[in-house]
Order: C-alpha cells, then structure tokens, then sequence
DNA sequence: TATTGTTATACTCTATAACTATA
DNA sequence: TATAGTTATAGAGTATAACAATA
C-alpha cells in the first residue's frame, strides 16, 4: 500500500500540489483525534477561537475560514451539546453573542493535550529547527493567502 | 472580510491546524483553476500520474491519495470525456491498464502551463530560498506521513 | 482465499441563491 | 440600502459494506 508513493514522482514536484495533500493528510489526522470527542475540525475551530473570546458568527466564520452560511450548522452541533451559547447581542439585535459555556472550555482543554500529542506525533520527522522554519513560512502565506482569491 | 485574521491567534499557533488551513487554501485556488477546464482537483492527480506513464486503478489510486472505490467515478468522468482510456490488461484480466489518450496529454500540456502560473501567484510572498526550503519539509513530512493512520 | 474493480450508500464539506429581521 | 443570521439545495470529498470476476 505504500510503495505507490515511491513512483509519479511529476505529481509531487509542484509545492501548491504538495501543500494540498499534506494538509489533507493533516486534516485527516486530526478529524480522527476529533472523531473521539465526536467533533469536526471544522467544530473544533470555533472551540478554539471561541477560548480567545466571544465573538459574533460573522466573525467567527471569518476566523475559521468557513462562509457564515456553512457556519450555521457548526454552531448549532455545539450548541446542541451546550459546549457554547447564543445570547442575544444587546447592542444589536441581529447579531449572536457566541460564548463557551464551562464545558465547552473544559473540551478545550483535553482538546489542546490532544492536539500537542498528536502534532508531535504528525511533524516527528522533522527536527525542532525545520518544524519552527516551516510554522513561520505557512504563516507567512496564510497571512498573504487567506480569503483571497486566485484571480 | 480581512481584518479577523489578526485576531483568534490561539486558533494558527499549531503548525497541524495551519497546514490544514493553508492546504485548504491551496485546493481551493486549484480548484477555480481547474473548474476552468471543468476538472476537479482528483481528476487533475489523474491525469498527471498518468503522464508519468500508465497504471491500473489500484496504483493510481495511492499516487493520488484516494480509495480505488472512490477512484472509479473519477475515471469514468475521464473517460466519458476521451481524456484517458481503460484498456484490458493481457496478463491479468482483472486488471483495467489506465492510459493517456491523446487529448489527455494535450490536456496535460495545458495544465502544467496553468499551473506554474497558478503556483507563482501563490507563492509570491515567500522568496526563492524559503520555497524551496517549505517544498522540501513538505517532501519529507508527506513520504514520512502519506498513507499512515494516526496511532 | 486474496485481489481488482464495481455498485450502492451515507455523511461531511463547500458553494450558492433566496429569505427574515434588524439597522 | 446594507448587514446578521437563517434555510435550502447541490456538487464534491470521504468512508464503508457488499459483490462479481479473476488470480
């Protein structure tokens, strides 16, 4: 099963290429982890972001790189679980003032163990100085990347 | 719509969930290329693989990264389509040899032109050392990485 | 018995259009 | 008229179970 990746060495040499089937490979790594507390990654973002502060689903969206529409049903898994709470915003009535409830910042604690267990695990062959070289070039992109589109 | 970015800093500091959603960006610039020639991102690892020379389901499904029962509806698009021919292997009859018919190389040509420009644009923020330093960490992480579980 | 390819099914992800309510 | 959130829908991606033909 794994000798396949030795051979169609011309699909590999394209980083954009490269870069796709890492990060799927990534993201299917942690949507097995997040399978054992029953949340996508996509869920698992919105606890994360949710633990810096509330925010709105407008921004939230945003910060999980979702379009608001798709962000409905995300949320409303969680809130179902009561790991967050929609509260009316008082200054606008429009909008939804997201916060994490206590169980919801307690999954987000077993969910940071997890994740430094399992990103250890998923970045093991590289050496700490590749590791902190490759954070800082994806974050470089990210920022220059992110919410654009190709044109 | 650009300005979230800056803040949920909690939510990029994993270098996994960062991977996840810089690769997520790279197929979605991919695939507005591709949907240019109305191909979807599977479809395009299809077709380069085969360029490579031919293969059966099986191989070509592991170069690409998906299970040959979720490969099948992606090469009967290409086929439908005369990009690539399924032709019965002599020594084994269970066995379907893939090949490039000769729109598929065209087709071929065309999106390796497309896609070094494609890759320019999205890798304009990084200099030529830092690319060729994040293509070969991304090397090594996906042969240490592609096709394992977790645990 | 094991392998190659197929069919069928279901759940998630992504994208888009159209709507309600508030501003 | 613009914005926050919702509903509904459709296509693509992913995963699994069951099967036929061939080895």
């Amino acid at each position: 099963m794994r000798q396949e990746a030795a051979d169609h060495e011309d699909l590999l040499a394209g980083t954009g290429y490269l870069l796709a089937r890492v990060g799927a490979e990534s993201r299917r790594w942690w949507g097995q982890m997040l399978g054992e507390y029953e949340l996508t990654p996509h869920q698992y973002g919105v606890l994360m972001a949710l633990a810096d502060g509330a925010a709105s689903q407008q921004r939230l969206s945003g910060a999980i790189g979702v379009d608001p529409r798709n962000a409905v049903p995300i949320i409303d898994a969680l809130e179902r679980r009561m790991l967050l709470a929609r509260t009316a915003d008082p200054v606008d009535r429009r909008r939804h003032a997201l916060t994490l409830t206590p169980q919801g910042r307690a999954m987000v604690k077993r969910l940071r163990r997890a994740g430094e267990d399992l990103e250890d695990r998923f970045l093991e062959s590289l050496g700490d100085a590749e590791r902190s070289q490759l954070h800082a070039t994806l974050r470089k992109l990210f920022d220059a990347v992110a919410g654009s589109s190709p044109n």
